[in-house]
RNA sequence: GGGCCGUUAGCUCAGUUUGGUAGAGCAGCUGACUCUUAAUCAGCGGGCCGCAGGUUCAAGUCCUGCACGGCCCA
């Protein structure tokens, strides 16, 4: 049995008088009204106006009760609902409660309880906007003392494990996930424009495929099979654009058993879309104006603030190639990037671990990871990635050791990665190859080869172009928030012990 | 995995330097108060000081280990 403290049992006390004479979470009201919708219709009228209307026109509203101020015969209660925050006033008469109802009001209720109240709206000697009560009714008890009204819940654990709590008191984080709404909604509304479908795909596969990364396994017991949750759709997400969806998207879950950070969540949200007959030079045109104007439509201009960084939308972004950054910022010659054992050096003087399956692609990679990517500050296009890093893109006709493919950062961070498709069955099957050959090596994030992903190739996929974005991250920079935690509801956190 | 920091009342925090009866504000309870908005005033109650060991006459405080969390690094 739970142990309640001193406060949490006389709340469970008063809701045992109050079931003496009533029933106690009732469900049997109708609530006509929102906070907002009162707001709307009288923040602008003045005193004389609302004392004409006094007792006129009733309007009926629920919400949870957020600060109380007594005085005695006159009490003002702060109440909240999903569109807003009002003061209620309360006291006894014609336009106020009956002496019983008073006497309820005052014995019943504590800060956070969950009430219905009819009242007449009016503007009280201050001016605020005020409901006067006429009626009420206790529609959830808050058994449990709310944070304090001043500091609020700020204890990042807590707010983390008790996400209703955090909501309830900090109406910025409700603003936040309001905010990633409407990214989402408008990601799906340019992708809808141009005639896309959305489709969802399996996750739980019985390969782990379509990114390089470690997946979660789990059993089915009717199968007796090993199932992997997925850590990306790419592979049938394109095999729907062989069966003719030719401009597809997905917005979904991916799972990747790697390690937790301010900017990874084991579990986060990708979308990705495939588009035929285009190339990732097109998905760089598509993609910036659609970052441009979700980013103009969500914080209002184009010119971000993000921890302390201004970061510019306004297409076009910037562009440069990963060869070309290496040489002009890294210290690398132009006659040297190709040799393995110049970029062995560099990297060794760089401190990076360098594994037995690393290759001239791996190590540049590295290299750009290393001493590139925090720097890319405004939305920067990172383009012609090397070929044993990509497995999945489409190989550059000028040059065969690279791909077309190109990664966005912003604020120092990967945002997206695209490319256009690898749609060559023989190519393909020639990459798993060689994933096969660094998985034998030793590298864990090596793909598995997919044949049915061959076989679906083999039936012809079109020329397409594919791009995956990640949205927590996207919603972390227009949200200024500094942590992935921060966009995602319930985070992953070990399970509290209790002694 | 490593380093640093944190964990004290329902919440927000003092108290740890220099070991000696556990503190404040909000919230709660009792009383006063008919226009406040962090209302005000008077009084009262509320603690496994994260957990487990150790040192000591004596530990919230010093030492060790563990748990959970935060930031940084890998």
């Amino acid at each position: 049995m739970r142990e309640f403290n001193e406060q949490e049992r006389i709340r469970i006390e008063k809701l045992k008088e109050i079931s003496k004479t009533e029933r106690i979470y009732p469900n049997d009201v109708k609530v006509r009204n929102t906070i907002l919708e009162i707001r709307n219709a009288f923040d602008n009228k003045n005193r004389e106006e609302l004392e004409a209307n006094l007792g006129k026109e009733i309007f009926s509203i629920a919400g949870r009760i957020m600060g109380w101020r007594s005085f005695g015969k006159v009490h003002f209660l702060d109440l909240k609902d999903m569109t807003g925050k009002i003061q209620l006033f309360v006291s006894r008469g014609n336009t106020g409660l009956s002496d019983e109802k008073f006497e309820k009001f005052k014995r019943h209720l504590d800060i956070g309880d969950i009430i219905y109240c009819e009242g007449y709206p009016f503007k009280t000697k201050t001016g605020e906007l005020s409901i006067a009560v006429k009626d009420f009714r206790l529609l959830s008890k808050c058994i449990h003392p709310l944070p304090e009204k001043w500091h609020g819940l700020s204890d990042i654990e807590l707010r983390y494990r008790k996400r209703y709590l955090d909501l309830i008191m900090n109406d910025e984080v409700k603003e936040i996930f309001r905010r990633r709404n409407k990214i989402i909604s408008l990601i799906r509304e340019h992708l809808d424009k141009e005639g896309f479908i959305e489709v969802e795909t399996p996750m739980m596969h019985s390969i782990p495929s379509g990114a390089n990364a470690r997946p979660f396994v789990t059993h089915h017991n009717a199968l007796d099979m090993k199932l992997y949750m997925r850590i990306a759709p790419e592979l049938f997400l394109k095999r729907l654009v062989v069966g003719g969806f030719e401009k597809v998207y997905e917005i979904n879950r991916n799972f990747r058993n790697e390690g937790i950070s301010t900017q990874h969540n084991p579990e986060f949200t990708m979308i990705e879309f495939y588009w035929a007959y285009k190339t990732y030079e097109d998905l760089m045109i598509f993609t910036e104006n659609m970052l441009a104007d979700i980013a103009l439509r969500v914080t209002g201009s184009h010119k971000v603030m993000y921890q302390g960084m201004l970061l510019d939308f306004t297409p076009p972004f910037k562009r440069i190639k990963v060869k070309d950054a290496l040489i002009s910022e890294c210290g690398i010659k132009p006659e040297e990037i190709d040799n393995i054992d110049t970029l062995k050096d560099k990297a060794k003087s760089l401190g990076i671990e360098i594994p037995k399956y690393a290759t001239k692609g791996y190590l540049m990679m590295s290299i750009f990871e290393e001493m590139l990517e925090d720097k890319l500050i405004q939305p920067t296009f990172v383009l012609d990635f090397p070929i044993e890093v990509s497995p999945l893109s489409r190989k550059k006709d000028s040059d065969p050791t690279l791909v077309d493919r190109f990664e966005l950062y912003i604020a120092g961070r990967e945002i997206a990665n695209a490319f256009s498709e690898l749609n060559d069955p023989f190519d393909q099957a020639e990459r798993f190859m060689m994933q096969l050959e660094f998985k034998e090596k030793g590298d864990e994030e090596a793909m598995v080869f997919d044949e049915d992903y061959i076989n679906a190739l083999e039936y012809g996929m079109p020329p397409t172009a594919g791009e995956g974005i990640g949205i927590d991250r996207l919603v972390m920079l227009l949200t200024d928030s500094p942590s992935i935690r921060d966009v995602i509801l319930f985070p992953l956190l070990r399970p509290e012990v209790r002694s």
